[in-house]
RNA sequence: GGGCGGUUAGCUCAGCUGGUCAGAGCGCUUGCCUUACAAGCAAGAGGUCCCCGGUUCGAGCCCGGGACCGCCCACCA
């Protein structure tokens, strides 16, 4: 249990609070739940599996924030949660991890062999991979940790597995001979999502190929001049006048000697370089594509290693493609055969993974067909069943899938699921179980990562078996994740959802904001731009991006939460210090306000006793404003409105609830004996704001839970606070909202006059509607009624009429004509411009009839205000 | 080359279906150690809502054009 001595601790500690409050939660056995129900009736979501490489990052941050908070509202509403926890193997990011630490120790992946290294890799996610799920617990977020999946452990194999045989008999995977991304860095084919287009500046190279005729050349323009040693052909436009002559002849290779036809094809552009392309179809996926239309030969000249092959000829094999090139150009200019060059700017491919510029070459690869899982992935989201968020990636989403090209699914490396493929000569066998007999061989490759990520949500759960898990809780509800795995995992999700586990995967989709560092750029720890979440929980170094230097201060999960969310938007964002320490500060305004009513509580007040009943106007006020609250921070959060709910919130808690309510009831809430129910309104408004602020700021709402009598059980169990109509009190609120006004009004008339800050001022309240707030407006204003005497220096105007301000010691006579000018010639131009607005005929007869109305009650009370004032 | 988004106070950002929408937090100024909170309270200054046209009685909000920034997709040598 909690320190009780809630009296001296006026500040709220995070650092002091979390653990504890944290090892509560996870006691309660609420994270794991029991597998019951209808997937309608729960509530699940399924992590995005986080990499066993990986630490928490901003975006893991957000997203966990998300997700909690999703969860921990749906779990107040009485539904069965399960957030869904595992990891993901990552093939090459762990691969590579692993990779590196064997280079430092002097040896390498070859040197262990495959076998020795998968169980090095093993070894190490056992000692590394499980950081960041720590790292989860510190955002507290409420993860079912006692069910923690791994994309290798041995039912989820079995399922990919299960899934590639079956799709393998359905026809939708096959191997292949095809042009493929290769990663020279990787030694590996990468998928066309994961290959990234960067702007280079190459040279355009326009090389003459001497026609076999000997009447002259056809000059290419190329810019990697290294690949025409793998030249088997050279393309015009059907069209193109230039050329139709020499379609059909023949061209000489420079430097091989190779004859070329010379072939016509619409894919030329003739008004680029000469429009006369040349074709190489072992390393161009264009030209690719002609080279099998038109039945030519694919040579390959550059190999896997990234070197030039045979093939190149004995002058360029062994070079690399750079040496290649700068060899080739050299010989060409040798022989002439460079008639000009000219710099050329355009997108090259580079491997997301490594960084090295793909290399098309023609490999051995699976592959799977898309097309026809497409389909019901399409309907599920335009007929509704998926909803994405924000909508307009819907259109997005739909695009890619219609234009869905295959697939490479095998990557040439050792950590991942092994292809359920074996080879025995001329024999292929596909299966889950290896094959009887001997002399079978593997295939040696392992599946791409997001193959098996696709099946997350129902592998995670146990399928192929139907199980409980299963049956409860898939479909699940809300997948939230970044938008640059929209293509990569989500629709591979819907696609392989919808074919394997019969139905969609979730119903909706969000895709958060990537937060950016602050200045603007992407959040990264070797630009020294990354902030690390726990940093800003526990209070370490900012790192070198930000202005202000020294360590963050603890700021604690709550702050980090609460600031994550007010900075996530339907766009990118930069990160926001200032939104954290808003976090903070709402944690430690929300904590102080316990202190007050809590503390003054008559002994023996139990919340179970307290019933939402006003004894005066502000109780009205307050309960009216609750409900207003409730509603609009369940239905941001419903709608995924994550800024709109954590801003609500902290308007409530500070404006309306601390700055007004709680200054209000104070009076009542110290005086003895009272007889108001002033206590216990407070109360029940104190229980009712921790439980929405709950899904939000989790931790502190529980350690004042903790301290609130009567309080039964954990908070996180408590039943989500439903707006209560009966108790919306509209002429509450306008009463005491005028007096706010009024407040404010005396406040500003005093700092404008200089009165001096600890002086009463006497006055007369010459306003309706202020019966029951009189007293209030006069004490937190610091003013004085009086019925007769004094002589008025003063009017300050108020809803429902004004205040005169007596001559006492407090207003300064100069400073009130200075003021009362300067608020006279605001009327008046408010005044005229109101008029102007009312004498435009168009206005008054085509707007609504309220704004109208509105305009002439603002003009009758600007002009009442004037009057008064010029006395 | 297509598509999408952004440009609102010094900074980071809200502004839903056009009419108290010109906002929040931070920063800044001024005054307060008022018995929940100085990580506090109160008051205030600060903005041709990127530019140019248009629609409308009325436009940050709708339409057209332009400028700059960013993201996604894309196999033109």
């Amino acid at each position: 249990m909690a320190p009780a001595d809630l009296e001296s601790r006026t500040r709220y500690d995070p650092a002091e609070t979390e653990e504890r409050v944290f090892a509560r939660w996870r006691d309660s056995g609420l994270f794991h739940p029991v597998p019951e129900g209808t997937p309608e009736e729960n509530y699940s979501i399924a992590i995005p599996p986080p990499n066993v490489t990986g630490v928490l990052h901003m975006g893991h941050a957000l997203n966990g924030a998300i997700q909690d908070a999703l969860i921990r509202l749906n779990r107040m509403r009485g539904k069965r949660t399960k957030w869904i926890l595992g990891t993901d193997h990552a093939g090459i990011a762990t691969q590579k991890q692993v990779e590196r630490l064997l280079e430092t120790e002097g040896t390498s992946r070859e040197a262990l062999g495959r076998k020795a290294f998968e169980e090095r890799v093993w070894r190490w996610r056992e000692q590394y991979g499980s950081s960041i799920i720590d790292q989860y617990m510190r955002l507290g977020a409420s993860v079912d940790y006692d069910e923690e999946r791994f994309t290798l452990d041995e039912r989820y194999v079995d399922a990919v597995l299960r899934v590639f045989v079956e799709l393998f008999e359905k026809g939708y995977i096959y191997r292949d001979n095809r042009m493929v991304n290769w990663d020279p860095g990787l030694r590996s084919a990468v998928s066309d999502l994961e290959v990234e287009e960067r702007e280079v500046t190459d040279t355009l190279y326009y090389v003459d190929y001497p026609l076999a005729s000997g009447n002259g050349s056809l000059t290419v323009a190329t810019v990697r001049p290294e690949t025409m040693l793998g030249d088997t052909a050279i393309a015009v436009h059907p069209d193109d006048d230039r050329y139709t002559r020499m379609i059909g002849e023949t061209a000489i290779l420079p430097l091989i000697g190779r004859r070329l036809k010379i072939i016509a094809d619409p894919y030329v552009k003739p008004e680029f370089g000469t429009g006369a392309l040349k074709i190489t179809p072992g390393h161009d996926p264009n030209d690719f594509d002609i080279g099998r239309e038109h039945g030519l030969d694919e040579i390959t000249v550059i190999g896997e290693d990234g070197r030039m092959t045979e093939h190149a000829g004995e002058r360029f094999a062994g070079l690399t493609t750079l040496e290649a090139r700068d060899a080739v150009v050299a010989a060409l200019r040798e022989e002439g055969r460079i008639a000009h060059t000219e710099p050329y700017v355009h997108n090259v491919p580079f491997s997301e993974r490594s960084g090295e510029r793909i290399e098309p070459l023609i490999s051995l690869q699976w592959f799977m067909r898309m097309d026809e899982l497409v389909t019901p992935a399409v309907e599920a989201v335009t007929d509704g069943r998926i909803a994405i968020h924000p909508e307009n990636w819907t259109r997005v989403y739909l695009h890619w899938m219609e234009n869905i090209r295959p697939w490479c699914i095998s990557r040439q490396l050792w950590w991942g699921h092994r292809i359920p493929v074996w080879y025995r000569g001329d024999e292929t066998y596909v299966g889950v179980e290896p094959p009887r007999g001997s002399g079978w061989e593997q295939d040696p490759d392992v599946l791409d990562t997001w193959f098996s990520s696709g099946l997350w949500p129902f592998a995670t759960l146990g399928w192929p078996d139907q199980t409980e898990e299963l049956k409860a809780f898939y479909p699940t509800d809300v997948l939230s994740t970044g938008r640059e795995i929209l293509f990569l995992w989500v629709a591979r999700m819907i696609m392989l959802g919808l074919e394997f586990a019969g139905d969609i995967p979730f119903t909706d989709v969000y895709l958060h904001s990537i937060i950016q560092a602050p200045d603007g750029r992407r959040m990264s720890k070797s630009l020294g731009t990354g902030v690390d979440p726990l940093a800003l929980i526990d209070g370490g170094p900012r790192p070198p991006v930000f202005t202000q230097g020294g360590d963050f201060p603890a700021y604690g999960a709550d702050a980090v939460r609460f600031g994550l969310l007010a900075m996530s938007s339907t766009q990118d964002v930069r990160f926001n210090e200032e939104k954290v320490a808003q976090g903070r500060q709402l944690a430690n305004k929300l904590w102080n306000a316990s202190r007050l009513v809590l503390l003054r509580l008559p002994a023996g007040l139990e919340l179970s006793d307290v019933a939402p009943r006003p004894g005066a106007v502000e109780d009205a006020w307050i309960l009216s404003r609750l409900q207003a609250a409730k509603a609009d921070v369940a239905l941001a959060l419903d709608e995924f409105e994550f800024h709109r709910a954590v801003l609500r919130l902290y308007a409530f808690i500070y404006d309306e609830l601390c700055d007004w309510y709680l200054e209000l009831v104070k009076p009542r809430l110290y005086a003895e004996g009272d007889d108001s129910g002033a206590a216990a309104v407070a109360l029940h408004v104190l229980a009712e704001t921790l439980a929405l602020a709950h899904p939000i700021i989790p931790f502190v709402t529980e350690e004042i839970w903790g301290h609130v009598p009567g309080s039964d059980g954990l908070l996180m169990a408590h039943a989500w606070p439903e707006p209560d109509p009966a108790l919306a009190d509209p002429a509450a609120e306008d009463e005491v909202g005028r007096a706010i006004t009024a407040v404010q009004e005396l406040r500003g008339w005093r700092d404008r006059v200089g009165a001096a800050a600890g002086a009463t001022v006497p006055g007369r309240l010459d306003a309706s509607g202020f019966e029951r707030t009189a007293a209030a407006v006069a004490r937190l204003a610091r003013f004085e009624w009086q019925s007769d005497g004094g002589r008025p220096v003063a009017t300050v105007g108020v809803p429902g009429g004004s205040i005169v301000v007596l001559e006492s010691e407090a207003v300064d006579a100069d400073a009130e004509a200075r003021r009362a000018r300067e608020r006279q010639d605001l009327l008046r131009k408010e005044i005229a411009r109101a008029q102007g607005r009312l004498a435009n005929q168009g206005f008054v007869a085509k707007a609504p009839d309220a704004v109208v109305r509105a305009e002439r009650d603002k003009l009758a009370r600007l002009e009442a205000e004037l009057d008064e004032l010029r006395i």
